[in-house]
RNA sequence: GGCCCCGUCGUCUAUCGGUUAGGACGCGGCCCUUUCAAGGCUGAAAGGCGGGUUCGACUCCCGCCGGGGCCA
């Protein structure tokens, strides 16, 4: 249902009113981190502000669009709690906010364009047109449209649609000026209109072009600022002219910084992650992945790096965003989501692993809570993603299939099964176990047999893990329990080496 | 090709004419230590180039170079 009262809202009346923003992005496939990070611009600007924040798509290339895409954009939105405030999915009073569902509100704006002059009917196919840039070319002339369409008479243009032609509408350029784009980021950036021609603005088959859509539908929802990617400031005088031509005031606009690959160009597949999905199957959490692309392009005040949404909200200001565009570096992402694993309370963690875990095997669901805390307390600072987390924790609930190889060529000696049987005696008659009780009984026996207590311990972590690395070794033997320490101590046999 | 934007350590950035050019990731070293991490300390590492303006430029202006984007 359209709303009609807010088609031309009046400047001055909503700049007193809270700022309005949006992030439209057309749904032809998942969020791109590009995308992630021009809605969080928008976000945080729009708390800081205390304003609104929406959703709105644009799905007028109906042979790309689909519904599933709208789904997977809105699901990624939502994993990322970047919420939108209103539209799709979220109602408000400015709706429809989808553009084909919006048809009749542009349709409405053409005509008076048409009306008034400001637009005329063009009847020239693609295949004409193509042709001509191609010509246009050729001779080493712009390939901007000639203008034939400009002044067609009544007669004409009956004439054409006789012939069977539909037409696109065009936008009649005013004479050539210098226009200037007064950016919240870059400043005044200054463009020459003789460089344009008289764009499409309604295609032949009904449908707004894209800069005509944006136009209308930020006007009609009555966005005050306009904040997107910056490969979007060259189509701003192509806007300006339009809101002129329609009559609408300016919103106010900021282009913030692109995010490119390692070898500085666009960010694509050939990166590595790139879609916000993919972020979240390799095990990184949402805030880590928010918190890094806030970083990209804006800084906080203080300079502190980690923080949270409130925080970045509370201080966020356009006036830091740089203007240089940015290069993601997966290490840093990996370092920030470590950063969050560890503040995470150790049954989130399990929670947010859960699917490794279980596709790992992994027992969890039936340890005892508070020995499940321990163990992941444990293990935590040194898994980076999610997906680490079941293998560093996997000896816990069953011993090692196979023992590292390096490690058992470093320490396992022909004594060492005896020693350890030694060891798994001296736990036994242990009157309180504990990691300070068998911490304390490995180096007595060290010193009794006269050995350095490396030579007993690294040897038993080998035995109890597997492995050459871990926590410390008499937190594992406390976690595993007095039973299942000495069963994996005396199951050791003759010497592998 | 035309137009627009950008240019500080490898990367993200601080600096808004006067700083030993700061921080973070990554990298090296040391400390801690039963290992690996984590943590602490520490080291190497930057104003693309050339002209101006100025007592003084990373900072302002111009050119070049490099990178990116938009339009076809």
């Amino acid at each position: 249902m359209l709303n009609w009262q807010h088609v031309f809202p009046r400047q001055r009346e909503r700049a007193r009113l809270s700022t309005r923003v949006r992030y439209a992005p057309s749904p032809t496939g998942t969020l791109h981190v590009g995308g992630a990070h021009t809605v969080l611009f928008n976000l945080l600007f729009a708390r800081r502000t205390g304003g609104r924040f929406i959703l709105r798509f644009e799905d007028t290339d109906r042979t790309r669009s689909s519904e599933g895409s709208e789904h997977a954009i809105c699901d990624a939105l939502r994993w990322l709690g970047l919420l939108w405030d209103e539209g799709v999915g979220a109602g408000g009073a400015y709706g429809p906010y989808r553009q084909t569902e919006r048809l009749p509100l542009y349709q409405a704006a053409a005509a008076r364009l048409l009306a008034a002059g400001g637009a005329y009917e063009c009847f020239c196919t693609p295949e004409e047109l193509e042709s001509r840039r191609e010509e246009a070319r050729q001779a080493g002339r712009p390939p901007k449209y000639d203008g034939r369409c400009r002044d067609l008479s009544a007669a004409q243009r009956s004439a054409l649609r006789a012939q069977g032609r539909t037409a696109a509408l065009r936008l009649r350029l005013p004479p050539p000026e210098k226009l200037v784009v007064h950016d919240l980021i870059y400043g005044d950036v200054e463009f020459d209109t003789a460089e344009l021609d008289d764009f499409v603005i309604v295609k032949s088959d009904g449908l707004p072009a894209y800069n005509f859509g944006v136009v209308v539908d930020d006007t009609a929802m009555a966005i005050t600022h306009v904040i997107r990617g910056d490969e979007h400031l060259s189509n701003t005088p192509k806007q300006i002219l339009l809101y002129r031509a329609l009559g609408y005031d300016l919103p106010i606009f900021a282009h913030v910084p692109m995010i490119l690959g390692p070898d500085r160009h666009k960010l694509s597949k050939r990166h590595g992650a790139t879609s916000v999905d993919e972020f979240r199957d390799r095990g990184f959490v949402p805030e880590a992945l928010v918190n890094y692309l806030a970083l990209l392009g804006w800084s906080s005040p203080d300079g502190r790096e980690i923080l949270t949404f409130e925080e970045m909200a509370r201080t966020f200001d356009l006036e830091r965003v740089s203007k240089s565009a940015a290069v993601y570096d997966e290490d840093k992402m990996t370092w920030m989501n470590a950063q969050y694993l560890r503040r995470l309370p150790p049954l989130d963690l399990c929670e947010r692993a859960a699917s490794w875990l279980d596709a790992a095997g992994v027992p969890w669901r039936q340890a005892d809570p508070t020995w499940l805390t321990a163990v992941v307390e444990a293990v935590r600072e040194r898994v980076r993603t999610l997906t680490e987390l079941p293998d560093a924790v996997r000896y816990f609930f069953a011993p090692p299939g196979s023992l590292d190889p390096e490690g058992v060529r470093r320490h396992m000696r022909d004594g060492t099964p005896a020693l350890l049987a030694a060891a798994a005696d001296r736990l036994e008659s242990l009157p309180a176990f504990s990691a300070e009780t068998a911490e304390a009984a490995y180096r007595a026996l060290a010193e009794e047999r006269a050995v350095k207590p490396a030579e007993i311990i690294h040897p038993t972590r080998l035995v109890l893990t597997g492995r050459t690395v871990g926590p410390s070794l008499f937190l594992v033997i406390a976690l595993l329990g007095r039973d299942e320490t000495c069963r994996r101590l005396r199951a050791i046999g003759l010497p592998a080496a």
